[in-house]
DNA sequence: TAAGTTGTAATAAAATTGGTTACATGTAGT
DNA sequence: ACTACATGTAACCAATTTTATTACAACTTA
């Protein structure tokens, strides 16, 4: 299956705090900009501030960033929001036959091409920081008119 | 969420037909080195199937490799059990709100990150080939005793 | 105290996964 | 031709995940 939509909706909430960040960013706000309901906004906000990637307080309206803009990767919004379960990109089938010689040695065997395929993909993520975002957005933005 | 076990149950089975090529492999005893049902081994070796990385009929028992165990890339295996849906390994929220600014732009910066981060995964995907498992699991398995 | 916000539980509909039964179709051997 | 057995599929199921939604408790500020 695909990696949770909650990613994309991760790094668009950490972009508009910033691009937005002279106004109040109630969870309606970001909702309003995502288009989806502020509770769907609320939960992953929650899981961004458990990963410390942003700041907010029960019952005071708006959040902001807690970390500098280029201290933010892609990957820490991958981690923070879940969107693989338990850093398993790769799902194996449990309990294969060890009567059979490939069934007692075939996780063994895929596993670390699978944990190696993970690992460079997570690179590349996090090579990338919401700054990057936040600039690629402002300049393509240019270009609208 | 993860990737389907299909893959690693594809690779499990393209490895079977090798080391097993001398016997008759049915979808039951497939499955039984699996440890899953037979019907799950049929659809997915309908899969294997369509990409031309097996050769089976109706009616005959067994299947067989349909190309050289070299030729098979982990890659060939993922894309033909469609581990993933339509090329998408990240999803993307739809219908973000056009009037703000990180609306209208937040598709465009994240697609070709993530179509990149899907690059390199899929790379090293294709660096492995069935040959390389059937190895490992020969070498694996004279060391347990 | 009142108004508004966050945090969270409960629920629901849709999609996917892995499994299972049932059976039609196809092949080979007698 | 008949039998035995295998593959190919359709249909269905339970479990899980995703996204959306309602409801409401807890909290903050004016």
């Amino acid at each position: 299956m695909s990696i949770s939509s909650r990613f994309a909706v991760g790094i668009h909430i950490l972009t508009l705090l910033e691009v937005n960040k002279d106004e109040v960013n109630s969870s309606e706000f970001i909702a309003a900009s995502v288009n989806t309901n502020p509770v769907v906004i609320r939960k992953i906000m929650g899981m961004l501030k458990k990963a410390e990637l942003v700041y907010v307080r029960p019952g005071v309206a708006g959040a902001e960033l807690a970390r500098k803009l280029d201290e933010i990767t892609l990957l820490d919004v991958y981690k923070a929001v879940e969107a693989v379960p338990e850093n398993e990109l790769f799902s194996v089938h449990g309990n294969p036959n060890p009567q059979c010689t490939v069934g007692r040695n075939i996780q063994a065997a895929v596993l670390p091409i699978f944990a190696g395929a993970q690992a460079v993909m997570e690179k590349a993520l996090a090579h990338v920081t919401i700054e990057d975002i936040v600039q690629s957005i402002e300049e393509q933005d240019k270009q609208i008119e």
